[in-house]
DNA sequence: TATCCACAGGAACTTGGGGCTA
DNA sequence: TAGCCCCAAGTTCCTGTGGATA
């Protein structure tokens, strides 16, 4: 009886009319055909490709400017355009996008790249060098430019800099292929950490991308919204609501896509024929909460113990507690879920972790006589953290747990 | 003004798992 | 199977910090 109920399950939703013509549109992977406001660095970063076209080496490049602010969608767009004309005109040129937040080693970086060209490359277990020599070989059978993309290279650098190091420097290796590179990042500083060498190869050409304003991304979301929605689904106020929304967030355009694609699915879930304010509203809490569900879900079980402390501490009436505090009650989790102790110098270090992820706030303060200790304040909200911290088996054994706190708590 | 506290956080090192080659 | 490599997670050791206190 109950098969035969859940048979039509699909047929019965595919018979709701959708709002959307084409919701891919929306999405970060998306590269639209034209990029509003940003036609100044596309033709910076054009005229600099360009010699790729005449056969020559293109000047490395870093690219910089906060989240959202269209630096990956500029660059693989003119790199799609690059690659057409350069069929166009027979020069063998190929662009490469690799994000280095995913492919964050040395090895696995180089592994990528070889295995673009053919090399088999195990995922592990071969010498660096090893693998370097194996694109070198790869890259170097015939007359082509590279170009690669390394997204996020701020996460690469904070592993080491020998592959920028290695890659600013292969054009001395090759007799027939060309390598150039384009970093980008969001972290204007990035570059302190490195060799002054790397820093001055792969620093060639700068391009700055400045935070869109409300009115700029009002202009991205009309263009979207026009391919993605289909005719008088959008009422007046969400387009210039999901700007306003973003445009708090330094500009963040990505944002505003995710607003506006959020808000028609909520729209849909609830079988309206308009998407309204309200939907838009619901969209900004709903990404907020599933952004902070996902990311304590996915932390390690000892980071999990921490965050629990804190917690406990927080239900216990400590508004501000110390790294001392938290890592006396995480030793006590540790014990009655039989999970090996860390140390305190490595619970500091998840601290900072889970503050770097925005789950916490921790700040370094002086208690003069007292000590220097980190002050740490929650970020999210208790219940629900805590409902997703007690679904991990391991933690749910500590559902009714109450900690002996003996420190000297300062309430 | 020197001392003290309770850490923060950098650097070097260790451990253990996964994988490859000979 | 031994010996090597990569890598993530963790440990150990160490110096630095800054404001209250004696």
């Amino acid at each position: 009886m109950e098969n035969k109920s859940l048979d039509g399950l699909f047929e019965d939703l595919l018979q709701n009319e959708s709002l959307f013509k084409n919701k891919e549109v929306l999405r970060p992977s998306y590269t639209p055909a034209s990029l509003p406001h940003r036609t100044e660095q596309v033709n910076t970063l054009a005229t600099i490709l360009v010699s790729a076209l005449r056969g020559d080496t293109p000047s490395n490049i870093l690219i910089y400017g906060k989240t959202g602010t269209g630096k990956t969608a500029v660059a693989r767009y003119v790199g799609i355009e690059l690659e057409r004309k350069s069929e166009d005109i027979n020069i063998e040129c190929s662009v490469l996008y690799l994000n280095c937040e995913v492919i964050d080693t040395q090895y696995r970086l180089l592994a990528n790249l070889a295995k673009h060209f053919g090399e088999d490359i195990p995922m592990t277990g071969w010498p660096t060098d090893q693998v370097f020599t194996k694109f070198k070989e790869a890259i170097d059978a015939r007359k082509q430019v590279i170009i690669i993309i390394l997204d996020e290279i701020d996460k690469l650098v904070k592993k080491g800099d020998d592959v920028l190091y290695n890659l600013s420097r292969i054009n001395t290796d090759l007799v027939n292929a060309k390598v150039s590179m384009i970093g980008i990042s969001n972290d204007l500083k990035f570059t302190e950490f490195l060799d002054p060498r790397v820093k001055s190869s792969l620093g060639e050409e700068e391009i700055i991308f400045p935070p869109y304003d409300a009115e700029q991304i009002s202009d991205i979301l009309r263009q979207r919204a026009s391919i993605a929605y289909k005719e008088n689904v959008l009422d007046e106020m969400v387009i210039p609501l999901c700007s306003a929304f973003a445009a708090q967030e330094h500009g963040d355009a990505r944002r505003a896509l995710d607003l506006l694609r959020v808000a028609g699915e909520l729209a849909e879930r609830e079988n309206e024929t308009h998407v309204g304010e309200p939907h838009v509203r619901r969209a900004q809490e709903k990404i907020e909460i599933d952004r902070i569900v996902e990311v304590v879900r996915t932390l390690p079980t000892q980071s999990k113990l921490a965050l629990y402390s804190v917690m406990l501490l927080r239900n216990n009436g400590y508004r501000n507690v110390t790294t001392g505090e938290v890592y006396n009650v995480y030793r006590q989790l540790c014990v009655n879920v039989d999970m090996d102790v860390l140390t305190q110098r490595r619970v500091t270090d998840l601290i900072s972790e889970l503050d770097m992820l925005g789950i916490l706030n921790a700040v370094v303060v002086s208690k003069g006589r007292y000590g220097r200790t980190k002050e740490i304040v929650l970020s999210v909200p208790i219940e629900s953290t805590r409902r997703v911290l007690l679904e991990d088996y391991r933690l749910g054994m500590l559902a009714g747990f109450k900690p002996v706190i003996t420190a000297q708590m300062h309430l």
